[in-house]
DNA sequence: GCGATCAGTT
DNA sequence: CACAACTGATCGC
């Protein structure tokens, strides 16, 4: 396999710059500790973060991309060519961002995962900030955040989804709560309800190191004994734990994640039909004054009951379709490729959005036509995880055949690795 | 011990 | 079932 000029959320050798676009495991895999390759760009908050994931990490390596303005590799003997970087703001979690590379194969946009919401202020600030770099230019490829880059996905903005949360919290005024959370993101949601509600959050040692790294001081907690709310690990977090939970106290569990809520929908077979939930969202969507509809949406009933004690409220980090887009609609890309591709409900982001794109359209460079493109004796770049099903998968999936075990065709693309490898067109290397 | 990969959890 | 994100077991070195 070709190894390319740079790589984005991608940690094999070979390549002479390598990007983070944020601390989220799925994008480190194969980052560790001991890894030194070459230089890593991240933010400047990822580059804080980051020797608390990988302690003893070598920090002469970390170059800071600050948003809001170019940087500039040149030519040298560790790097042998110039590129144009930008980072700006993906409001997924902290330190997150996307990039856009201008260099000698045109302008490729890389999105990383993000949530631009239309009632985001950071999140308009980006997107502002987005229209400026690539106005005078075409993107030639988005690489992108399709994780949920298909109609049946529709949820509430975060704002939404936090005011169903902290309604959820002040109608049971004498339970405790417990939230379950990953090891980054989703901080805005605990400030959220630690301000409306005037309460500290309970949050795990570590967890509160990480909170005092993003400089929040006097909101969490590790005392049990300040707060009854509690933000747990959600690998801890179990139909289990809060039936043992409730045995001393009563508790109730608020799961903020997108996808048990489109269980819910999938179970009650009106996921193709659109839901209830979906259209009830769509109103609140449309409507001018969010302020508004939050209470609509806040005061409506259990809906996002899932069990005896626990609620789950669509809440995500990553761009729903709509959001996605709109993504696209603003770019306008020249193609598009899809840096998640294990999903059963994968769907090349061409299908959807290639409409959007200029595929069918002539290409008209403008003033960034810094270059002819040079046919590529090899591939220049090469981002992100490769999505390619290994040899070894598709040997477990005759083995399983083999032993007339049913094994789920999705068992041969399940790719935890997010991130795609970015290469010129039509010289796509082999596996 | 280390990294890579797989299996399994919410 | 799925997803993203994570933990833990196992394998090879």
């Amino acid at each position: 396999m070709e190894n390319g000029l740079i790589s984005v959320d991608r940690w094999a050798k070979g390549s002479s710059a390598y990007f983070l676009t944020h601390l989220h495991s799925d994008h480190t895999i194969g980052l560790s500790s001991s890894w030194s390759y070459a230089p890593l760009f991240c933010s400047r908050l990822t580059a804080k973060l980051l020797p608390f994931k990988f302690p003893d990490f070598d920090l002469s390596l970390v170059r800071i991309l600050d948003t809001g303005s170019w940087h500039t590799l040149s030519p040298s003997p560790a790097f042998p060519a110039t590129l144009h970087v930008f980072a700006i703001d993906a409001c997924h979690c902290p330190g997150s961002i996307m990039l856009v590379f201008r260099g000698e194969f045109g302008c490729r946009l890389y999105t990383g995962d993000f949530r631009w919401e239309p009632s985001c202020e950071k999140a308009r600030k980006a997107r502002e900030m987005l229209v400026d770099v690539v106005k005078d230019d075409v993107v030639d490829v988005v690489y992108l955040d399709n994780t949920y880059s298909n109609p049946i996905y529709d949820f509430p903005s975060r704002q939404l989804a936090a005011n169903r949360i902290i309604d959820i919290i002040s109608s049971h005024p004498d339970h405790d709560i417990i939230i379950g959370i990953n090891t980054l993101g989703k901080e805005d949601l605990l400030l959220q309800i630690a301000r409306a509600l005037k309460i500290k959050i309970w949050v795990w040692p570590e967890r509160l190191q990480t909170m005092h790294l993003l400089g929040f001081h006097d909101i969490f907690t590790t005392n049990t004994t300040l707060t009854r709310v509690r933000a747990v690990p959600q690998y801890s977090f179990s139909i289990d734990t809060l039936e043992a939970l409730n045995t001393m106290r009563p508790t109730i569990g608020i799961m903020p994640s997108a996808l048990p809520w489109v269980k819910k929908s999938l179970q009650k077979g009106e996921l193709l039909s659109g839901s209830f939930l979906t259209s009830r969202f769509k109103r609140g969507r449309m409507s001018e004054n969010g302020v508004q509809i939050d209470k609509q949406i806040g005061n409506t009933g259990p809906l996002d009951k899932f069990h005896e004690y626990i609620y789950s409220v669509p809440y995500s980090d990553h761009s729903n379709f709509a959001e996605i887009e709109d993504f696209i609609r603003l770019v306008h890309p020249a193609t598009l490729k899809g840096i998640v591709s294990s999903s059963s409900c994968y769907i090349e982001p061409m299908y959807y959005f290639g409409r959007l794109c200029r595929v069918n359209q002539p290409i008209r460079r403008q003033l960034h036509n810094m270059h002819k493109r040079v046919e590529a004796v090899s591939p220049k770049i090469s981002f992100g995880g490769d999505n390619v099903k290994s040899e070894r998968n598709k040997g477990k999936n005759l083995k399983g055949k083999f032993l007339g075990v049913r094994v789920s065709k999705l068992s041969i693309y399940r790719r935890r690795q997010r991130g795609v490898k970015i290469v010129e067109d039509n010289s796509l290397d082999q596996d």
